[in-house]
DNA sequence: ATGGCTTACATAGTAAGA
């Protein structure tokens, strides 16, 4: 069981580049964020054409998640992350498909920082964790999937002082990520290649992405009952040159 | 080091991204 997760930003500009992925890629499961389209604007007829069924959570110019199946329709079990009310953002999505609970968060970017965009992201982490917290006492196999908008750790993007007053860095952050890690999640990414530099995402301006000044944001957590089917886990690097590209690739994880 | 791209919404120039 394949399971992917893809920032977009855009499915309706960058249709082709998704469809073109789906094609040869085949992943069973992808989350997607950053649709940047309101729910009837959401191609679901492409996509189901591509062979995947889909739920979706769409909003105005920005936010947006949406998880396909192949050859299924996925199960919501949540439309929104719990703990605020008040929250108008489609930052959350999650599903079952085949027995596995798939979820596509997009987090908060956060800047500038401070302020109250980095206040609403870490309010948001904390609602994160305290959800998490729950799928873990399910005890059932989930794969919490999306671009966290975090940099785990200084490895996890190119050698800069740029970033150091981005919101992506923040001790603030990295902690709230760190605390998924103790709560018993595992990183599916990180724990496939130990040790070497892996980037999620090159910003379009730059050269970013020629000199591969990249950043991991993107981030597959695995749960106990998912962590122990783990076989396999990459990111198609290839996808971010393509003509029209999002400024993400795409990561995914094989589970048995 | 630098908002130097790119998008949606709109139909010019902002706001947002990270």
């Amino acid at each position: 069981m394949k399971i992917a997760t893809f920032n977009i930003n855009g499915i309706n500009k960058r249709l082709k580049n998704l469809l073109d992925w789906l094609a040869e890629a085949e992943p069973d499961v992808v989350s997607l964020q950053e649709l940047k389209a309101t729910d009837t604007k959401f191609p679901g007829a492409a996509i189901e054409r591509a062979g995947y069924g889909a739920v979706w959570r769409g909003q105005t110019a920005w936010n947006g998640v949406a998880i396909l199946a192949r050859g299924t329709v996925p199960v919501p079990t949540q439309l929104e992350l719990p703990g605020d009310g008040g929250d108008r953002q489609a930052r959350y999505l999650e599903a079952a498909v085949n027995g596995v609970l798939v979820t596509s968060i997009y987090a908060p970017n956060g800047n500038p920082q401070p302020g109250p965009k980095f206040d609403y992201k870490l309010a948001w982490n904390d609602r994160l964790l305290a959800h998490a917290a729950e799928l873990m006492a399910a005890d059932v196999p989930v794969v919490l999937a999306g671009d966290y908008n975090i940099v785990p750790e200084p490895r996890d993007i190119y050698e800069t002082r740029s970033y150091d007053d981005n919101a992506l860095v923040q001790p603030q952050c990295r902690k709230a990520f760190q605390r998924l890690l103790e709560l018993g999640w595992t990183d599916a990414i990180r724990e496939a290649f130990p040790d070497e530099t892996v980037y999620t995402f090159w910003d379009y301006k730059r050269n970013r992405w020629p000199r591969n000044a990249g950043l991991r944001l993107d981030h597959l957590l695995l749960s106990p009952q998912a962590g122990t089917r783990l076989v396999e886990a990459g990111i198609d690097r290839h996808i971010r040159s393509r003509d029209g590209a999002s400024d993400h690739a795409p990561a995914w994880i094989r589970l048995e």
